[in-house]
DNA sequence: CTATATTGGTTCGTTAATAGGACCATTCTA
DNA sequence: TAGAATGGTCCTATTAACGAACCAATATAG
C-alpha cells in the first residue's frame, strides 16, 4: 500500500465517487437528462430564486455557460425564469415543482453516503475529517 | 458558519482549488495548451509507459476519450505511442522530454499546497485528514 | 438632466471532453 | 483451427465551456 497519493487527489477520488453516486440516484429516480453540470447549477439555487450571475459565480462557470444550462433545465422543466421585480434588467432563476421532487432524492442519497462513511471511518475520525475539510474551505473556498 | 456541507462537497471544493492552482503553475511554466484531462491522463503514465487501456481505466474514461486524449497530448509532443514488443495488438504510450520537463512543475506545487494545507491545519489534523481518506479509498476508489 | 459607464443576460462561433456503436487486427482458448 | 476476447481506432453526436460582441436596463458623472 504505501500509496502517498497527494490528499487533494485523494478528495478527489471520494468526491467524484459520491458525486457519482448521487447522479445515479437521480437518474434511478427518472430524472434520466439531468447532468453533473446542470445539478451542479441547480444545487447553487435559493428558495425564492437566484440570479444567474450569482449561479455561475457559485458554480464557477462563465455566465454564458450558466444560460446554457439555465435553458437545458428550463427545457427540461425543472427551472422558470421570472422577471426580477427589483430590477428590470435582471431575471430569476427558480426551481420549479418538478425540481422540488428531485432535491430530496439527492440528498437521501447523500445521507446515506454520509452514513457509510461515518460507519467506515468510526465517529471520531469521520468528525476530524469533517472538522479539518471544514478548516480547509478558508483557504480553498472562494465563495464564502 | 454551521453550515453542514456535505462532507463530500467539502472535498470538491478543496481539490477543485488544488487542481487549478496546479494547472495555472504549469500554464505559467509555458505549458499553456495542457488542460484538466490532459493532465489526468498524464498522471497515468508509468515511467516505462502504459497501455491506452490502462490510462482509460485509471482516468475513469472511455476508450474513445483516451484515444482523443492522447492525439492531442501527442500532437503537444508531450507523449509518443511505441508498439509494445509483448503484444502485437497494443501500443504503449510513452512520456517524452517535453513531459518530463512538466512533471516537476506539478510535484513542485502540489508539495506547496500540501504544506500549505499542513500549516493551516497544524501537523495532527493534517495527519488525521490523510489518515481518514486514505480509509475512505477503500470504499470509493474504483481502481484498487 | 443628459451622456457615459456599469451591470445582467443573451447570441454566435469554436474548442474540449465524453461516449455509443461499428470496426479491424491480434491474441487467447476451447 | 474456429470462435471469443482484447487493444485501439474511426465516425458521429452531445454536453460543457468560454471569448467576443452585443442589447437592454440601471447607475453615475458632470
Amino acid at each position: 500500500m504505501a500509496d502517498e497519493l497527494p490528499t487533494s487527489l485523494m478528495m478527489f477520488i471520494a468526491s467524484r465517487a459520491a458525486v457519482s453516486r448521487v447522479l445515479g440516484a437521480i437518474h434511478a429516480a427518472g430524472h434520466d437528462e439531468v447532468t453533473i453540470a446542470q445539478a451542479r447549477l441547480l444545487m447553487g439555487i435559493d428558495e425564492d430564486g437566484t440570479r444567474l450571475s450569482v449561479l455561475a459565480d457559485r458554480a464557477q462557470v462563465a455566465k454564458q455557460t450558466a444560460t446554457a444550462l439555465v435553458d437545458k433545465l428550463e427545457r427540461a422543466g425543472y427551472v422558470e425564469r421570472v422577471r426580477d421585480p427589483g430590477d428590470g434588467r435582471a431575471r430569476l432563476v427558480r426551481l420549479t415543482g418538478h425540481a422540488h421532487a428531485l432535491l430530496p432524492v439527492a440528498r437521501a442519497e447523500e445521507e446515506r453516503i454520509e452514513t457509510e462513511w461515518a460507519e467506515h471511518l468510526g465517529p471520531e475520525r469521520m468528525a476530524g475529517l469533517r472538522d479539518a475539510l471544514e478548516a480547509l474551505r478558508e483557504v480553498t473556498d472562494p465563495y464564502r
